[in-house]
DNA sequence: GTCTATATCGTGATAGAC
DNA sequence: GTCTATCACGATATAGAC
């Protein structure tokens, strides 16, 4: 991804430079996104919170929606990073790992934050984070229909693993969502477990089983 | 709640009059703050559905806040109605009306889409409608233990009976978010029904249970 | 690479005519 | 009860100096 501009000298030893600055910006815009939203989070904020002025960060990232989606490409990466591995876990490894995601989230409410904050406004008309967010679910819930497969064996009907998977990642963002509300009232990583097992429990449990819910 | 000013006589048959004005503001505010969100969401918007310009609303409501919260009082007023009863179910009833609303919600995206880009929304600092869906959440929360208490007696641990609370909350709203994204990859009504009886069935097993989640 | 200055726009809210 | 007109404000983005 080296776009250099052929007109610049670049030696090795840059001081401070261009990397550093944007990435400090972004950190900054992943904050103000998070606690005020990206509609109403302005470039003014964030710029002060770097010691420029707003037309300094638009030198650097050109657009207000530019510098949002470089916020969530960031996210993405600081959430690899997490993981001790390199890859996703596989298997019963990933829900373990989910569980581990949630109670380290409790103890970094900002970017829970700005995770629920961008992907509550995603739902809305031409948001520039939609496309972001359906791509994550996408790929979020392959990842845990995968780990189903090797959890629960083939026979388990795709449509049960698809509404496990789906299910998974809504109980997560769910509690995150009434955890940052009031954090007295959640227990963030236990209620995350106690989720996951039952819907793990009943994904195992498979293809029969009686339905106390449904018609009148 | 009547406050009509002594001046005016007030014939018993007001013809069209500003209550049902007020409510075709509300309904084309709910609308607007749905699909643009409540801070992109503009009062001029909302009043060209309704045929008037935006110092009209205000004339009814004084402040864009103000309309805000009329709205959420009238989306509760509404699934109060929606139930055949008037009071909420007890017991299993509750989880059955729970499933019910869901498979009804997946023929009323506007009021889903609504409840989700308030709610999203309603995460970032100093948001008029946070207060409320904190109350919100918290009476959910209440119902849903009490249901609980009923079908698992009184046995089952009060932290394990909140985890399952927090959880059919939380499933239910994620579930709703990822449908509203994608509608095709998401059952709403079966996703839901599956997530509910999971829960359901992991609180009836209630106290005691292996740990498959845990420690390295 | 960052600043100052400015263009342009849209908003919520108010005042007063009708 | 609704409109027109206007105010005051804050935003994004651009142009050009340094």
């Amino acid at each position: 991804m080296q776009t250099g501009p052929a007109s610049t000298l670049r030696v090795r030893g840059e001081r401070k430079s261009t990397q550093e600055r944007r990435q400090e910006i972004v950190r900054a815009a992943a904050k103000t996104f998070g606690t005020k939203g990206y509609q109403k989070g302005s470039l003014i904020d964030i710029a002060a919170q770097v010691g420029m002025t707003h037309a300094g960060v638009l030198h650097h990232f050109g657009s207000k929606e530019a510098l949002l989606i470089a916020v969530l490409e960031y996210r993405d990466a600081e959430d690899l990073e997490t993981l001790s591995a390199q890859k996703m876990p596989i298997g019963l490894d990933l829900f373990v790992h989910l569980y581990r995601t949630a109670a380290a989230n409790a103890q970094r409410e900002g970017l829970v934050q700005t995770y629920a904050a961008i992907t509550g406004e995603s739902v809305t008309e031409d948001h520039p984070a939609r496309n972001f967010v359906i791509s994550r679910f996408t790929a979020l819930r392959g990842y845990i229909e995968d780990a189903l497969r090797i959890v629960c064996g083939p026979d388990l009907p795709d449509d049960i693993r698809t509404h496990a998977a789906t299910s998974v990642i809504g109980v997560m963002d769910g509690i995150q969502l009434q955890w940052l509300l009031d954090k007295e009232a959640v227990d963030l990583p236990e209620a995350t477990r106690f989720a996951l097992e039952a819907i793990l429990v009943a994904a195992i449990a498979g293809t029969k089983r009686a339905r106390p819910l449904g018609e009148a």
